[in-house]
RNA sequence: GGCUGAGUAGCUCAGCGGUAGAGCAGGGGAAUCAUAAUCCCUUGGUCGGGGGUUCAAAUCCCUCCUCAGCCA
């Protein structure tokens, strides 16, 4: 249990002008199954997710609705925080960025990029957009009327002079460029990196950083007209939670100044050059060491259209739990797409595929079996004569073949394909099923059905071990029904060594995984 | 306009130089332990279009079209 190795994930810090939906929900259970992973894998797991409550759109919400900014974000931030236990997330620690140990902490790496040099004061001019919080050149906007629009978004900017702080950026290209070199790794998918490297190819300008035009922000130390750029604040998320830059820094020091550890952010794709760019420079500047690895996923469109408000077809995360229920919501997202494309997500899909695996797949594999124990078996663990070919292969790909596989695709976030791994066993041991036909046995040669019927309760064993990053609800449910002690459900009791007890009295089996309805008006 | 991806069975996708694949859906059958679940067999594709290289191309090259993203 000593020496495990520190593994460090996170989600983006959530922007609370709008509520939850399913990309966020998407995005924390992607990382919590992987936090659920590494933990029973014998990791050192820490799991961060928060929400990202400063900038100017915040303020402005909270103007709307009549509110002082920090009311607003506090009812905001407690919607995004309930999802959690909704979706069954076991993040570590929950982040806000108005809250003082981030504040503390961010202007912590405030000062350290002063005193490395890399900071100085200008002015910033030029057409800003206040919906886009961005500045444009003059050739970059258009005039209608006699307002001025930006061309690439059409939002409506005004000419803005403020006294800025930058970041020299422009001279982080060529390290960032051998960095990503050096640590092929870092940016996840492929293509992404392609993007980044490109953005980065041709050329960093210096970046502004601090703002005076409106006070939603944190301080800058030691000037307090300006406040801190919204991304220099919400990216120091990842640090200070940790403790950096505060007094008691002992979980920076084990979770990101760590040893060999994995330091690994999870975010959507549209945020990855702040991820990528901008965050490990402000780390070189810091001299902060850079994280392994930021990997970006895609989006979904529900039914073929893009999510949206107008259209009205915005999946809430409640939603979705009460139609398909936590471990359903969980398993149908990561089920099919691959991490990191664009998925669509559709009602019959979804309930297809929860039912063809869940129910039809591992559900009726387990209650198809422990009926035959309680039957036949007085409910107990049957004992097992010697082992048959196909009794061995069944096993072994069980106890041993599987964890192999998962952790293989885990690491390369590829979901849909640890499922597959796992599924093909489910599918071996159903095919078992009807090949061994216990039920025949059960007045040819008994002590073979025992025999068969062991081999698929250990099975059981194994399949409601490796699923319970997945499924965690459920998992349980099934562990319970084959009696595993809940100390012994970690993957090191993922093999031989750990079977199943001879003679143990099982429960009373009860259906895990309930097939849902079919036709249902979407 | 430049760059990066993607375009393969009704749907979701795998294959990335050697006789077109899986899952789901559809059709037929077997079985009856089980959540009307399971198992077997099966229908279905000029692998976006066109050209080229090769004994051989979904797979390599060129070109065009469509979609997405990044950049300008």
């Amino acid at each position: 249990m000593e020496n495990k190795k520190p593994f460090y994930i996170t989600t983006p810090i959530y922007y609370v002008n709008g509520e939850p939906h399913l990309g966020h929900a998407y995005t924390t259970i992607a990382c919590d199954v992987m936090a659920r992973f590494k933990r029973l894998d014998g990791y050192d797991v820490r799991f961060l997710t928060g929400t990202d409550e400063h900038g100017i759109k915040v303020m402005q919400a909270a103007r709307t609705a009549g509110v002082e900014p920090q009311a607003f974000t506090d009812k905001v931030a407690a919607t995004f925080k309930a999802i959690l236990p909704t979706l069954n997330i076991t993040n570590d620690d929950f982040i806000r960025t108005t809250e003082a140990r981030h504040k503390t902490g961010a202007q912590a790496l405030w000062s350290k990029l002063v005193a490395s040099g890399a900071i100085y004061k200008n002015t910033y001019a030029g057409w800003y957009a206040v919906r886009d919080e961005a500045y444009y050149q003059e050739d970059e906007t258009e005039l209608k009327g006699d307002k001025r629009y930006a061309i690439a978004s059409g939002a409506e900017c005004t000419w803005m002079e403020e006294e800025s702080y930058f970041f020299k950026l422009s001279e982080y290209g060529d390290k960032l460029l051998a960095y990503y070199a050096a640590n092929p790794d870092f940016i996840q998918p492929e293509a992404r990196k392609n993007e980044v490297m490109a953005f980065v190819k041709q050329g960093l300008k210096d970046l502004s950083i601090s703002r005076t035009t409106f006070d939603w922000g944190i301080k800058v130390p030691s000037d307090d007209k300006h406040i801190m750029y919204v991304w220099i604040d919400a990216l120091a998320n990842y640090i200070t939670a940790l403790g950096y830059g505060q007094p008691n820094d002992a979980l920076y020091n084990a979770y990101w100044k760590n040893n060999g550890g994995e330091i690994i952010h999870v975010v959507g794709k549209e945020i990855i050059r702040f991820h990528c760019v901008y965050w490990p420079a402000f780390l070189m500047a810091a001299d902060v060491k850079i994280p392994t690895r930021v990997f970006a996923h895609g989006w979904w469109t529900v039914e073929g259209q893009k999510m949206s408000k107008s259209v009205g077809n915005v999946i809430a995360p409640d939603d979705m739990i009460s139609r398909y229920g936590v471990d359903g919501a969980r398993f149908a997202l990561l089920r099919d797409v691959p991490f990191g494309n664009d998925g669509d997500f559709s009602h019959d899909q979804v309930v297809s595929r929860i039912n063809a695996d869940l129910a039809n797949g591992l559900g009726n594999l387990a209650q198809r079996t422990l009926s035959q124990i309680a039957k036949n078996c007085e409910g107990k663990v049957p004992q097992p004569e010697a082992f048959t070919d196909d009794d061995k292969k069944l096993l072994d790909a069980a106890q041993n073949t599987m964890l192999k596989a998962v952790r293989t695709e885990l690491a390369a976030f590829k979901f849909h394909k640890a499922l597959d791994a796992i599924w093909d066993v489910v599918n071996a041991a159903n095919l078992y099923v009807d090949v061994q036909a216990p039920w025949k046995l059960k007045k040819e040669n008994p002590a073979r059905m025992a025999t068969v019927l062991y081999v698929l309760a250990e099975v059981i064993r194994c399949l409601g071990l490796i699923v319970q990053p997945f499924v965690p609800a459920s998992s349980q449910k099934l562990l319970d029904q084959v009696a595993v002690p809940a100390d012994n459900r970690g993957f090191s009791a993922l093999n031989t060594q750990n079977t199943l007890l001879v003679g143990t009295q099982l429960p009373e089996p009860q259906g895990v995984f309930p097939r849902l309805e079919t036709q249902k008006a979407a």
